[in-house]
DNA sequence: TATTATAGCGAACGATAGGTCACTTGTCAA
DNA sequence: TTGACAAGTGACCTATCGTTCGCTATAATA
């Protein structure tokens, strides 16, 4: 039961932290939306600070978890058209998982006053889809799908985008259906610019 | 003397807020960054949510008087290797100008907290640079330097990933000469996509 | 010169924050 | 059955927050 409620400690914390910030969440209604009060708290954690680092610790384990090995990488396309069905599958994951939507939340309000959130912004933000696609790309143009260029360079420009409008789906849910459709646009455009001609 | 005053406490609100986040920063600490203590702050404004929303006012009057009205619009260039001058121009002005930079961590910080700010947020990181690169890459192409393709599609292909590097100067400026290079990378590798044939 | 508004000051206010502590309850092992 | 421990409670502590108020000094106005 302990263990229990650690967990779902946490979990009301990065529901709140990514609401309100970590200033803006107090400790008596973390509590009290799990039914405790705030004292009860300190049973589990020694201080608000060690509620956020753990929460911390616990976002770089499931982010290795699910990104870390080169085995959870997903499977290189055999087709273009298989490479936007596999992006929009990724974006509907990764725009109505709430633990996932509710972490970019709180690394974008906390990136410029906690280290390691600054560390991890740039990995969910940046590098991790980066690399990700460098591996899909350099394998796609192996097979001859996609035009012989730079992988890492042609990943940058693929993700990059797809991103700003994840960040706007979360940003403005209500215009979440319409960023969707445009992820599908810029990736069917994408293909169409680098797709290798044979394939045409 | 009091409009100065009045000035100054947006400045020191702006640093602050955009380093601490707007609960993060206690009137205190932000009067004495100007000398005086903290009940002269209610001299100027009534409230800290004043200060708020008066930093909110004068920011969106600052941005309109910059990209709002349709002459401030650069001019579209004549030669591809120009474009990609211009956008280091602009990236070195975005990535350097301390109000600037401030601006996008505040907005990066509290676009959940805040409507305004979540507004804002969408003009400054998103639709704001997509529009501007539309109407330069439709003259682009009505000038024969770019082959002929969507150009919002186009923009947002540019813009986003431009975007996404300048966000990463924010967070870590260490980084900020390395990225100010892979965006000038990036964008040379654009024009060489997407660069009309007659200029190869 | 007399008056008045302005801007700043220091003390104090109530509210609320994070955190501590003595105490109770329930569970499980010895 | 008993003892120990984990988990939860409520009262309380101190610090700090935003805010108010009465006072003073200054400078412009009448």
């Amino acid at each position: 039961m302990a263990k229990d409620t650690k967990e779902r400690i946490l979990d009301e914390a990065l529901r709140q932290f990514s609401q309100k910030g970590y200033d803006g969440t107090n400790i008596r209604e973390l509590t009290a939306s799990l039914g405790l009060v705030k004292s009860s708290m300190y049973k589990h954690y020694k201080s608000k600070e060690e509620i956020w680092n753990s929460l911390l610790d616990r976002m770089i384990v499931y982010y290795n978890e699910r990104f870390g090995s080169a085995e959870n990488l997903p499977p290189v396309p055999d087709t273009l058209d298989e490479l936007v069905a596999m992006t929009m599958r990724m974006v509907d994951i990764t725009v109505h998982d709430e633990r996932i939507v509710m972490t970019r939340k709180l690394l974008s309000i906390e990136q410029y006053r906690d280290d390691r959130a600054r560390q991890l912004a740039t990995k969910h933000f940046l590098t991790g889809l980066t690399e990700m696609f460098t591996y899909i790309f350099d394998g796609m143009m192996n097979k001859g799908l996609l035009r012989n260029d730079d992988p890492k360079m042609l990943a940058f420009a693929y993700t990059a985008p797809v991103s700003s409008l994840i960040h706007l789906c979360d940003r403005e849910p209500g215009k979440a259906a319409e960023a969707i459709s445009q992820i599908k646009a810029f990736s069917r455009h994408f293909i169409k610019t680098y797709g290798s001609d044979r394939n045409e």
